[in-house]
Formats: C-alpha cells, sequence, structure tokens
DNA sequence: TTCCTGACGCTCG
DNA sequence: GCGAGCGCCAGGA
C-alpha cells in the first residue's frame, strides 16, 4: 500500500495534515527499531510538538498499517498503548520484530 | 472563541 | 539518583 493512499486515506478519516504526517512518518521507522516522541516530532517538523504526536497516535484507525508500537518514550520507557493488549502488547510486539528491550 | 486534556520531555530541587 | 513541577503543540468540547 503506498503512502500516498494512506495518507488520503487518514484524511477521510477525519485526521489533520499534522496527525496525518505523524503516522506517515511512523511508517519510516524500521522494523525493529524504535523513536522517541520527540523523534517523531522533529520528523514532522514539530519538534515541540511531541505531545501532540501522542494525540495523533491515539486517534491512529489504521492500527496494523501503522506501527505506532515503535514509538516509544525517551527514558527507555515504553509509554502507552491504546490498542487492544496495551502495553504489554506493545513489547511482544517489538521484541517479535528483533527489538532489543534494553538498547 | 476559549478552556481543558493528552500514548510526553526537560529542568530544578 | 529520584521525584515534582513547568512547558510544549494540537485537538476536542
Amino acid at each position: 500500500m503506498e503512502k500516498r493512499e494512506i495518507r488520503e486515506r487518514l484524511r477521510s478519516k477525519g485526521l489533520t495534515e499534522f496527525q496525518t504526517e505523524v503516522l506517515i512518518r511512523i511508517m519510516d521507522i524500521p522494523k525493529g527499531e524504535t523513536r522517541s516522541y520527540k523523534q517523531v516530532a522533529a520528523m514532522v517538523g514539530r519538534p515541540g510538538a511531541y505531545r501532540a504526536v501522542g494525540t495523533a497516535m491515539k486517534k491512529n484507525p489504521m492500527a496494523p498499517v501503522i506501527p505506532c508500537h515503535r514509538v516509544v518514550r525517551s527514558g527507555g520507557e515504553l509509554g502507552n498503548y491504546s490498542a487492544p493488549g496495551g502495553t504489554r502488547r506493545k513489547r511482544e510486539l517489538l521484541l517479535k520484530e528483533g527489538w532489543k528491550e534494553e538498547a
């Protein structure tokens, strides 16, 4: 599925440009790697909007397509996860992708 | 239009 | 080294 197609689908879901951009950027995170909220915010050109990033993820209408579980808090914590399974599920997914919890 | 809330981060004590 | 408080941007009511 192309990003352009996903972007339009997100837009049709009622998400704003900012939220859409955030989710699109998250798809660029390599498998097995993670990025902090601040990193993601910087990716969309809003280094100080890390908090808004969390808001965007919470509204993620395409959880299976957008790896929002790859976005973690700074300091090594996983942070929160609203999808079924919660934080525990989030960690499971990351480990399955080869993510190193201690890294 | 204004105020409150939120899957957070950084600095100060 | 740990804990509390303040600041940040965007959305929703």
